[in-house]
DNA sequence: GTTCAATTTCA
DNA sequence: GAAATTGAA
């Protein structure tokens, strides 16, 4: 009796799950399929409390999907895979395929070491797979609209079916779900396919008409929220872009929609052509600019992580992070700009937090949007971008209601000062800091940085301004 | 809404 | 040669 093993990785679902049927036609009408998770260090260590508290929460929710029947087995999987196929006599791993650096390096690896086993790799976590998109020549895309219409066109398969009874191996030995994280007073949301499936049920049918006017308002609820369901693949972009209304009605909004959609899968295509983008640079001249290193660095990292920077959208942001292991996309522009570019300091730094604190932390998403921030990335004009704290929330949380609900210091502070409290009669509220810097000269700084090394010349100490 | 500003990408 | 480009002022 013929047992496939289907290996789980960010593809925590059973709808629309292309290599859960291929290991289903493999195994045959007699066979079985064995569900596995590898409970991988490598991947657990660096993930954070909010990410493996979800992940947790997922397999747990996988779990009873499966009526009991997924393996855990922490371990290096190219040692962890080989055993458990010799255990059940399996003659196929499955798998979506992996497209990031550490994944392809630890499939190739596993695949190694199964030796005669074939590793079958059946779709990936995204609706057209990382490379297939390519300009005319064969080469990649650097800049996202292009890439975004070629992507279009090229276009992507249904999703598919749902299987309506799987014999999944049973009875063979697991180990218990990982522990939960003391993750102290933030919220996560709701995990697993069925909660995913939820959040997009609602979306689509409550949010989405208004998608084009609030996507940009971080005091409203009005994005999607998937990003932690597609980082696991609770569900399938494909799902969602098929599930996408078709009426002039909601055009311009499904557009946008499907654009957010786009720069996940164009940076995931990034990734894939340039799998040392994840830690480097893209742009090698860009990333020699210089960084604070010296006295005061320190400080000014703690006040930008905990939210004490004395600008109140960057500090709703950064607490936003801690208290809901999540942040509105607009906001994490501004906030990631304001380190990069006001406090001058690495983005590597800043994204590695990024993906220890946040619940949907993907590799390429989140270290591709900072190189966007910090002038190093896909971004076609980056010289000139720098985002103005005041001015951002000003246009985006035009009364506040946003860092009000992230910063009580503010609460009492009349909306034409909210964004500006040191401007206030009497200066920021009690316990609320006055600017640790002053955004108009580090902008000067950051440009005159940025000179440097665009004129290829050498970074001599243009010094931060005077308020550090 | 217009202008800024300029290198690189894309067709 | 046109386009890019989630900005600032």
């Amino acid at each position: 009796m013929p047992t496939s093993l289907l290996w789980f990785r960010r593809d925590l679902r059973l709808g629309d799950h292309p290599a859960l049927l291929a290991a289903l036609d493999d195994a045959g009408p007699g066979g079985d399929v064995l569900p596995v998770f590898v409970l991988d260090p490598r991947l657990w260590r660096p993930a954070g409390g909010p990410r493996r508290q979800f992940l947790r929460d997922c397999l747990a929710d996988l779990q009873q999907s499966l009526g009991g029947a997924l393996v855990l087995r922490s371990g290096e999987p190219a040692t962890v895979l080989p055993a458990l196929v010799r255990e059940v006599g399996a003659t196929s791993v499955h798998v979506s395929a992996d497209t990031g650096p550490y994944g392809r390096r630890r499939d190739a690896a596993v695949e190694a070491a199964l030796g005669d086993v074939p590793l079958l790799r059946t779709g990936s976590p995204y609706a057209v797979t990382p490379g297939r998109v390519t300009k005319g020549d064969g080469t990649p895309f650097k800049v996202f609209s292009p890439f975004a219409r070629a992507w279009r066109a090229h276009g992507w398969r249904a999703p598919a079916p749902r299987p309506e009874t799987v014999r999944w191996l049973r009875d063979v030995a697991s180990e218990d779900l990982p522990p939960a994280q003391d993750l102290g007073a933030t919220r996560l949301p709701a995990a697993g396919e069925s909660a995913a499936l939820a959040a997009w049920d609602r979306f689509r049918e409550e949010l989405l008409p208004g998608y084009p006017d609030t996507r940009d308002r971080p005091a409203t609820d009005g994005t999607s929220r998937l990003s932690a369901y597609l980082k696991y693949g609770c569900v399938h972009p494909r799902t969602l872009l098929a599930a996408l209304p078709d009426d002039d009605r909601t055009a311009e909004a499904v557009r946008r929609f499907a654009d957010e959609l786009a720069w996940r899968e164009f940076y995931a295509d990034v990734l894939w052509h340039r799998p040392e983008s994840a830690r480097e640079p893209l742009d090698a001249r860009a990333g020699a600019i210089e960084y604070d290193s010296g006295p005061g660095t320190e400080e000014l990292w703690t006040a930008w992580a905990q939210g004490r920077t004395g600008y109140p959208i960057v500090d709703a942001g950064m607490r936003q992070l801690l208290g809901e292991a999540w942040v509105h996309n607009r906001v994490r522009m501004i906030v990631a700009s304001f380190l990069v570019k006001d406090l001058h300091q690495d983005w590597r730094r800043g994204a590695r937090h990024f993906l220890q604190h946040l619940v949907d932390g993907d590799l390429a998403s989140n270290n591709h949007g900072w190189q966007w921030v910090a002038g190093t990335g896909t971004d076609a004009s980056p010289y000139y971008r720098v985002f103005n704290p005041t001015r951002q929330g000003k246009q985006f949380d035009p009364d506040g209601e946003y860092v009000r609900r992230w910063v009580p210091e503010l609460r009492d502070v009349p909306a034409r000062f909210v964004h500006e409290p040191w401007l206030a009669p009497g200066g920021p509220p009690p316990g609320y800091p006055e600017p640790v810097v002053d955004h108009a000269a580090e902008q000067q700084v950051a440009l005159a940085r940025y000179e440097q090394v665009r004129s290829g010349g050498t970074a001599t100490g243009t010094r931060r301004g005077s308020r550090a």
